[in-house]
RNA sequence: GCGGCUGUAGUAUAGUCUGGUUAGUACUUGGGCCUUCCAAGCCUACAGCCCGGGUUCAAAUCCCGGCAGCCGCACCA
């Protein structure tokens, strides 16, 4: 792990770059340069290949600017906003909250900012660095505003995470998915959050990529059917109970970890699993990766159990790449609330659960001359009241009182109560949400960190060979004519075939393989002298330059079937041993 | 956002304190020579003083501001 020599690499060949250079750059923003962008898309699909093929969830798409009120409901226009504060002396700046409960103990989250004000000056509160005193206290949105149309008093935001974009065209979904949990959404795609002062090159962005998964579950269900193939897998925890208790992380299988509830629910651990497999297939090793728990602190207020992948780093330490929370019902009733709209599922019992169940029904020729104008009111309330409440009042009180804008007696007279059996076949209920978040650009940051190999002189990316960029070489043994024209027609047929190769004749040979093993090309192709007599090439494996000959014509086919993993190099067999 | 340090070709650096010739070197990269398998050698070419302002006859060099990077503080729903 060597920060530092890897980015240096990753620049000087094309894998990330630091946006806007020419014009010196503004932090929290990346390039990916050609490389980088063949990269970051294999390890995009590789993620869709887990995800909408394997698990049989479906993407969707949804735009990046959200109008206010969605973000409304989601909670980010307000819990989005940090109070801030500055001091007028020394200019230090401080979150406002923060600096009020340090310095009074009390909790004055989601108050407004003149609120704030008051309480700082009530309170005296200094700059606890010069003592200086304290200027009006501001928001400080982390989200990108903009306005929607030429008119625009719309607002808008750009989005600070892709899952919202899943959960508003929830309805569609539904019956996209014909009505029955569980099902599963993803989307990829970019996600804005204006950093105050994003100091970590391309682990805190302002403009990122998400790859998010909801999972839309029945709250009594969370299960999976594949758990059983992997309860014997080992994962590295790290509980919240362990962190207090400053206890080492646990390595313990997925049947283990259920049997102690150390994860809520067999469906948040199989998730955790998943993500890690994926991770394990991009190059990241065991004691690289880890799962923590939130503390019950720092879980959002949305989720009631979360989990971060975490990825050693050299330069950052642990860093989350990944967020599995259990999302409960917690957006869907809010859009619900906030767009009335029914976003509910039915869930049908397994087996309809008959009732008996005493209704009231209103005696419509008495009710009506009584009551006159407010009958209609009353009838109403009438049929939602427990029946039981209204026999109980007429047994105690001979009356029954419904308070509308003046107070009404009820009398037995003017009502009968009728028994009926009911069967009640399910129920509706808003569906729980388990949520894989994958931070793309993080990934594909780990990916570069814990690939990269530095072997004497030569340094090189062991890039799993379905994610590399650059997938084959092809060069000539020496800069000839005669070699360089069997060189370029290979490359152009591999071309042909879909695979991104690359020719490459200038320098030595030795040279040539430097270069391609250090952007990390898994195999590479040399024509030699030998070719010309019998066809056959040599095909060169990077991690430990060994090489088999092969006849040119199976190029296509070998090709093929290592890059879907179907054959390893090492069993290959020579096509003669005259190398 | 605050404070400290830093900013010279793609990379690493010399030069900055003490202003003064055409900003030097190595590696990399392109072209060529040579070369029968792992960054060899030779020739040759491309390429740089973060941006803006000021001081001065003259600024990579001194001063001010900005931007970026690193470190510390703060922030990270």
């Amino acid at each position: 792990m060597k920060h530092d020599q890897m980015m240096n690499v990753a620049k000087k060949r094309g894998f990330l770059w630091s946006s806007f250079e020419i014009y010196s750059g503004v932090a929290g923003f990346v390039d990916y340069g050609p490389l980088g962008a063949i990269l970051k898309n294999n390890i995009m699909d590789k993620w869709r290949k887990y995800y909408v093929v394997r698990e049989g969830f479906y993407e969707i798409e949804s735009p990046t600017i959200m109008p206010e009120e969605a973000l409304k409901a989601s909670g980010h226009v307000d819990h989005f906003n940090d109070p801030m504060t500055e001091c007028k002396e020394c200019m230090d700046v401080y979150r406002a909250d923060h600096i009020i409960e340090e310095f009074t103990g009390e909790d004055v989250e989601g108050l407004e900012n003149q609120k704030l004000t008051e309480i700082i000056s009530q309170n005296k509160i200094r700059c606890p660095r010069c003592n200086g005193h304290f200027n009006k206290v501001w928001s400080y949105n982390l989200m990108f505003q903009t306005l929607i149309g030429a008119k625009g008093k719309k607002i808008g935001y750009m989005r600070p995470e892709t899952a919202q974009g899943i959960f508003i065209p929830f309805k569609r979904l539904l019956r996209f998915f014909r009505n029955k949990l569980p099902f599963g959404v993803v989307q990829l795609g970019k996600a804005y959050r204006n950093e105050i002062s994003p100091r970590q090159g391309v682990i805190r962005l302002r403009e990122f990529t998400q790859a998010e998964a909801e999972i839309f579950v029945n709250p009594q269900d969370k299960s999976h059917p594949y758990f059983p193939k992997i309860r014997d897998e080992k994962l590295n925890l790290y509980p919240a109970v362990n962190q207090m208790d400053k206890k080492e992380v646990l390595t313990i299988s997925a049947q283990e970890a259920l049997g102690k509830s150390l994860v809520s629910s067999e469906l948040l651990l199989y998730h955790l699993y998943l993500a890690q497999k994926f991770l394990k297939e991009l190059g990241i090793p065991d004691h690289a990766l880890r799962f923590r728990q939130h503390l019950p602190t720092e879980m959002a207020h949305y989720a009631i159990d979360c989990w971060d992948v975490e990825v050693k780093t050299d330069r950052y330490g642990w860093i989350e790449i990944i967020g599995i929370a259990d999302r409960a019902d917690y957006d869907l009733k809010s859009h619900s609330g906030y767009s009335s709209e029914d976003l509910k599922v039915f869930i049908e019992y397994s087996e309809p659960i008959s009732v008996e169940k005493t209704l009231i029904k209103a005696n419509m020729s008495k009710v009506g001359p009584v009551f006159k104008n407010d009958a209609p009111k009353i009838i109403k309330i009438l049929e939602e009241v427990d029946a039981a409440e209204v026999e109980k009042s007429f047994n105690e009180q001979g009356f029954f009182e419904i308070e509308l804008e003046t107070k009404h007696r009820i009398l037995p007279e003017h009502v009968e109560f009728e028994k009926v059996h009911e069967t009640i076949r399910g129920e509706k209920i808003f569906p729980h949400v388990i949520e894989p978040s994958f931070g793309i650009d993080r990934i594909v940051y780990s990916v570069l960190l814990h690939c990269y190999r530095e072997e004497d002189e030569k340094t090189y990316f062991q890039f799993s060979r379905d994610i590399a960029p650059v997938e084959i070489s092809v060069f000539p043994l020496l800069n000839q004519d005669d070699l360089n024209h069997i060189a370029l027609e290979i490359k152009d047929h591999l071309r042909k075939l879909g695979f991104i190769a690359e020719y490459d004749s200038s320098g030595t040979i030795g040279r040539r393989y430097a270069r391609s093993d250090e952007i990390g090309v898994p195999f590479a192709i040399t024509v030699d002298h030998q070719t010309l007599e019998d066809d056959t090439v040599t095909l060169r494996n990077r991690d430990d330059s060994k090489q088999v000959r092969i006849p040119i014509a199976d190029i296509e086919q070998i090709s093929a079937d290592l890059k879907k993993f179907k054959i390893e190099f090492e069993n290959l067999k020579s096509a003669d041993k005259g190398l």
